[in-house]
DNA sequence: GACGGCTAAATTGTATACGATATTTTGCAC
DNA sequence: GTGCAAAATATCGTATACAATTTAGCCGTC
């Protein structure tokens, strides 16, 4: 239990309270896959855990209960969300509606320096697929998420931005559901492919490659009911 | 002052707490342009109002900061969202960029009764524009932005439906601080259009009309920097 | 042995209390 | 009268306390 509380403590000073920092370590916790959807978290337990009263790890709670990766039950509690297939499906189609734009945004804006970043993101990338371990893991599946996230940020729109890190975030628990190949890295020689055609200033494929690309990711997925896994109305755990 | 408290009261029970009757509340008062940018919203006050501890009115305010409808400072406290220009264009940006997705997405689902549905919304918007008063014109600018989250709700997609909330409440408050004409009803006749061109099932059509539609709306404001306008920086209150 | 209700423990919902930070006012020197 | 410094005030940040609801355990009855 205690691993989740030392990834964290990553000192933020612009938000407006302690809060965010609890909120940020568990959503990256969630992200990352340390949090299975369904865990509860209690508000003691997270307080404990952050060693700050309930009302912070509640503030916490809520916060991410607006970003959809927790559900809060009035007074039942909050847990990490359990997306149903219907919603895997809508965050998708959200993502095939607004990354082809974003792509398009940020392609009309990008620098020089800009696609250097990005290309030193997939290098990033390829690196971590080649590693062993759970912590190389964890690091491929958010450097996989930071490529869009990357793309929405040199957009230049922060409404956007926003936007796709709760859809990033979204799916990272979509896949955690309903993945089916051991990792979503099949897709990472698509983004090297979307640079290249970003590069060479061809939108209309770039923005093909993508949509190909969500539907690959999603492809991967087995949208069945799996109600209840890992809730205690399995095993009355 | 008390006119807010009167206006609310909606009683809903779905949600986690009582704190979003009071974030319901207060997001209408904002949209409805009862409460203008840069009102100070503090927690005292707030929670007074609505004959609730501060905690309740905190996170009633947190909620509405999700939203960016309201904008809280740390130590400082709440007030209803300034937004800059760029944060006006980067609103109107977004939907641009969403608003056709939806759209099609709507279109491909729609079924005659919710065909009529919006026409009676579009019925509705018509009468209040002939309306005079203050009650009216609130429930014209209501009435207007209704059109687009109808749009957003028949497409099925509740993340859409929920991201195309928080953009018209946004515009709502840009509108109110950048707006030029009277009152933006001049784009009424464009959702008949649009419904129209929905009816006949030119796509390709309805599209172009949103566009259209919200470049008209944009083309209304007035996007230069009036910093401090209404604040205290001004006149000193 | 299974079901139903009752009590006790745990957890959330809300209010209050206290400390910290920012803002305003006051007072004094110049 | 103006400007700065320090106290007073107001407001926010966080913790704790109490009430309400849910959940779990227990026991008696069928």
């Amino acid at each position: 239990m205690k691993s989740t509380a030392t990834a964290l403590q990553t000192a933020e000073d612009s938000a407006d309270t302690g809060a965010q920092q609890i909120r940020d370590a568990i959503r990256d916790a969630i992200v990352e896959r340390r949090l299975s959807p369904g865990t509860k978290l209690s508000e003691n337990d997270v307080g404990n855990l952050f060693n700050v009263s309930r009302t912070l790890a509640r503030a916490a709670l809520q916060a991410l209960s607006y970003e959809g990766l927790v559900s809060v039950e009035k007074n039942r509690g909050a847990f990490v969300a359990y997306p149903s297939p219907e919603e895997a499906r809508q965050i998708f189609a959200a993502r095939r509606l607004v990354e082809p734009g974003i792509l398009r945004e940020a392609a009309a804006r990008i620098s020089p320096s800009q696609i250097q970043h990005l290309k030193q993101l997939l290098l990033e990338e390829g690196r971590l697929m080649s590693e062993r371990g759970q912590t190389a893991r964890r690091a491929e599946i958010k450097a996989s998420g930071d490529f869009h996230l990357t793309l929405a940020a040199i957009s230049g729109n922060a409404i956007m931005q926003r936007f796709m890190d709760e859809l990033v975030a979204r799916s990272s628990l979509v896949i955690a559901l309903y993945g089916q190949s051991t990792i979503s890295s099949c897709g990472h020689s698509e983004h090297g492919d979307i640079v290249a055609a970003i590069e060479r200033n061809d939108l209309d494929e770039a923005c093909r490659l993508m949509l190909h690309h969500i539907a690959h990711i999603e492809a991967d997925l087995d949208l069945r009911e799996r109600k209840s896994v890992g809730l205690k109305e399995a095993f009355e755990l």
